[in-house]
DNA sequence: GTATCGATGATCT
DNA sequence: GATCATCGATACC
């Protein structure tokens, strides 16, 4: 089912734009479809797996499907799914377009506009509430859910953003023309 | 519409 | 002490 994420990560990248991303708990399912993501690999100067594994980034070099989060500018949380072969590899995921529980995640992200909600990857975290202990969870062993859908996009790429390192490298994946990626093409 | 800037704290040097 | 895989507010055109 999962088998994909064991690709290197640019390739994985690209697959996992339009899959289901669903979490489920107490408060019920919220999620949407991923539009946006990124690819780090250890030998990606802009990848926290770059300088070897450290406390931090340990769930990078775990098997694929591993959950890794972490924590930037003192605030924000952003998720990724580890791929390749416990070498260091995993994607960001950067944007989805919603699909479940929209009004659950209209109130984490105090907002009403339906484009804003999961428009980053520091948003889609807020809006689905995820919590960081998921950080170093297997997807299977947690409440977060991926799903394949039969939904067929297509898909342009483009340089990563926020990244002072690497920026020339094509390692990012988006819905051509979708409404609800981060920024336009 | 685009450009710039401060918040904010863990992580690493 | 410097560096952030960001966001939202503000200023300006």
């Amino acid at each position: 089912m999962l088998d994909f994420l064991h690709a290197d990560a640019w390739e994985t990248a690209e697959k996992l734009i339009g899959c289901e991303l669903v979490y489920n708990d107490h408060n019920g399912k919220r999620g949407g479809i991923i539009v946006e993501t990124e690819a780090y690999t250890a030998s990606d100067p802009a990848s926290h797996s770059y300088k070897g594994r450290t406390v931090r980034n340990a769930a990078m070099f775990e098997s694929a499907g591993t959950i890794y989060m972490y924590q930037i500018y003192g605030k924000h949380l952003c998720l990724n799914i580890v791929s390749g072969n416990s070498d260091g590899q995993a994607v960001l995921i950067r944007a989805l377009e919603p699909t479940k529980g929209i009004d659950f995640m209209k109130r984490q992200r105090r907002s009403d506009i339906l484009t804003q909600l999961c428009s980053g990857p520091a948003k889609l975290v807020e809006a689905l509430a995820l919590p960081k202990q998921l950080n170093g969870q297997h997807l299977q062993k947690s409440r977060l859910l991926l799903l394949k859908t039969s939904r067929k996009f297509e898909i342009s790429r483009s340089g990563r953003i926020g990244i002072t390192k690497a920026t020339e490298t094509d390692w990012r994946f988006y819905v051509k023309d979708s409404p609800f990626i981060s920024r336009p093409g």
